[in-house]
DNA sequence: GAGTGTGAAGCAGTTCACAGCG
DNA sequence: CGCTGTGAACTGCTTCACACTC
């Protein structure tokens, strides 16, 4: 009933910069943001803002703006930010070991109870104060821990394979960092982020001289 | 000439998938690939295949499909990927180390050669066969290595400032992990990639148990 | 009057369907 | 006959414009 009608993907996105610059506006005791206000601050128009947070309901104050603390509230229920989430981390390499440390995760309530390596030499091991456990006991790790959501960070030959059996223990969203596009059932959230695909979008650019939009959102 | 007009964006990112099963095609010998199979492993359909490399002009074989030497060399040639890029890195913490070593980035040919970091304990120290080189020097730095294009990956707090004089230094292109949206000029290319906003768009889809679709490309 | 909320117009990317070539 | 190349329809997001509220 809080959320009834499907929210773009887009506009989803959107929430996650807002909520961003909210909490911001917040520590500097701000207490209301126009829509203008916040489309500069993430790099959109204030129209869009405006459509962006009609989608929750309307709750701005008309001559004043948004009320910094509700529309925090607000947007962090509806990312799911107002509880903690099981993540497991696949893969401990240079880019898995990063993004377990990765502050802003454990911020959001992220927490990463779960690590699972092929390497034989890594198993035992801790990263962090999470022991490194095998990759041969995905299944038994995954559901002893509850995990919930999955990052992958294998390489791109034991990305799918690997998906497939964390899925079938019962993972229901996946955040994909193998150099691969991965393929999930439908009911199962994915999200491939590809280091390669943003940096040859980008030599595209150069190499055809084409100046890209000055505003340009997280992708 | 090759590419008379614009190519949209969505496009290009999937040129970049395209490029990769090519390559994997290739070294597999074979010579032909129908649209339906690109299709199939990045993920999507047939249709937009066939429109996505309509854009490269026409020299796909009717009854046989794309010729997999001369797509590759299409592609590679459209997304700059037949020349070299200097590159300079932009923060050597975790997240920064862990992009420097990414092996797919070299070898596609972007070449890190310049590595920069605030923190002055880090100075003259090596990643790689690289020297870190102080903060204070980033314009020098940048100019010397005629440097093309920047990863950015310091902490939110400088990474705004940052940018500006990278670009105040010519720098083309810019990639961003710091986790807040970066601005930069009209006529410089850039890319925001939040790994936050990728997490918490899953979180949403989980809390609200929305089924995502199936095929997903990298975002 | 400043700023929201929204229906309507505009635009971009995707899907469809089919004519036409190898 | 299979598969490409493409105009035309469609879908979904963004922008606009303005009535309405505080």
């Amino acid at each position: 009933m809080s959320t009834p009608a499907r929210i773009p993907e887009a506009t989803i996105r959107r929430f996650s910069l807002y909520l961003r610059h909210l909490e911001a506006l917040d520590a500097d005791q701000v207490d209301h943001a126009p829509s203008g206000l916040l489309a500069a601050r993430i790099g959109t128009t204030a129209a869009q803002v405006r459509k962006d947070l009609s989608h929750l309901g309307s709750f701005g104050k008309r001559g004043l703006g948004y009320s910094v603390p509700a529309l925090t509230a607000v947007l962090r229920r509806t990312l799911g930010l107002d509880r903690r989430w099981r993540v497991a981390l696949l893969g401990a390499g240079r880019i898995g070991t990063a993004l377990f440390q990765y502050e802003p995760f454990r911020r959001r309530g992220f927490c990463i109870t779960t690590v699972i390596d092929a390497d034989p030499r890594k198993i035992g091991r801790r990263l962090g104060d999470v022991r490194i456990r095998s990759e041969g006991r995905l299944e038994e790790a995954l559901r002893e821990d509850r995990i919930e959501l999955a990052i992958v960070a294998v390489p791109a030959e034991a990305a799918q394979r690997l998906v497939d059996r964390a899925v079938a223990a019962g993972v229901g969203a996946v955040l994909n960092y193998a150099p691969v596009p991965l393929r999930v059932p439908t009911g199962v959230a994915l999200r491939n982020v590809s280091m390669l695909v943003e940096l040859e979008s980008l030599s595209h650019a150069l190499a055809n001289g084409r100046a890209r939009p000055v505003r340009e959102e997280a992708r």
